[in-house]
DNA sequence: TGCAATACTAGTAGAAGTTACTATTATTTG
DNA sequence: CAAATAATAGTAACTTCTACTAGTATTGCA
């Protein structure tokens, strides 16, 4: 193994970053001190740097792969709505490493959990007050979607 | 919103699943009885039915989504190597809530949170026996990844 | 210091997963 | 039954991520 640069750049900007950012964000990060860098090189050290535990890889960050240059141990909270993500540094260790008891179905051997909490940011929740989203009743709900699974087994070669 | 036999069709397949199917795996399970569906109904269904809560959405799956038919409180545990999903059903309710009251940094609302376990299962811990994985001694990481910033500051526009 | 070995990069192409779009079909309401 | 409209099938496009190759940078050693 090699150091390279780019891989040292894009650490330092990581670690100078509090936004959690993916990788295309990254990119454009480092872009603006390295405009050659390439966005393969990106993905390709953000992978190593997380296997080597030098950063972390979000375990639970919506769809797209997010990084932390900060590997303390602290929680993350995101936003539903707009993907923000904010830390939680206050949590004990304790109330965390005690997950791991909960283990091993299948005889997994458990090296690790993800935790991460959901909800709204405050801009977030600042638009959808201003425009509520339409609601549908529990009724409505149970008509729509929990046909019995009879009536909907005799129909469904019928597509 | 009015019914449709695919969505019933979707959920019923859902439920009689104990994989937590990504939606591609959703597809080729639905294929087998409506054939002529479509991949996107496939995909605006799930999203749909996990909106409305009548499915879950994986918090923490690796790179795809995925959907559990089983809304009832439990924990996951992902095998890293092969994605495999397995259910941790003995957890007592009271061992979870709590963590929602880590909550508010920046005036989140909290809403839920996502737990995953992660590590290896059965049949990968076998194969990964049988052929061991290139070690990094702590001292080679130091010196390839954790050069001073100083350093790495001095070069990094000339990329 | 210079050279050989080789890990790393830039740039591009491609794969996988997901979303968007449109004409057509199915469901619901009156 | 007919009108209104939500949902679908099929396709294209988009996003994120990975793979590939020729060329470059870094390291170890003489």
């Amino acid at each position: 193994m090699k150091r390279s640069r780019q891989r040292d750049f894009i650490l330092e900007n990581l670690r100078q970053t509090k936004t959690h950012p993916s990788a295309g964000e990254v990119y454009n990060l480092v872009r603006h001190g390295m405009p050659r860098i390439s966005l393969g090189t990106v993905y390709r050290n953000l992978e190593l740097l997380a296997d080597s535990h030098v950063i972390r890889r979000l375990g639970c960050a919506g769809s797209e792969r997010r990084y932390d240059g900060d590997i303390s141990p602290h929680l993350h909270i995101r936003c539903l709505n707009c993907n923000l993500i904010a830390d939680i540094m206050d949590v004990p260790e304790q109330e965390l490493v005690h997950l791991e008891r909960f283990g091993s179905p299948m005889d997994f051997t458990v090296t690790g959990f993800s935790i991460e909490l959901t909800g709204t940011c405050p801009a977030c929740r600042k638009k959808q007050a201003a425009q509520p989203a339409a609601v549908i009743s529990a009724g409505e709900l149970e008509r729509v979607l929990c046909r019995t699974s009879s009536s909907a087994k005799s129909r469904s070669r019928r597509a």
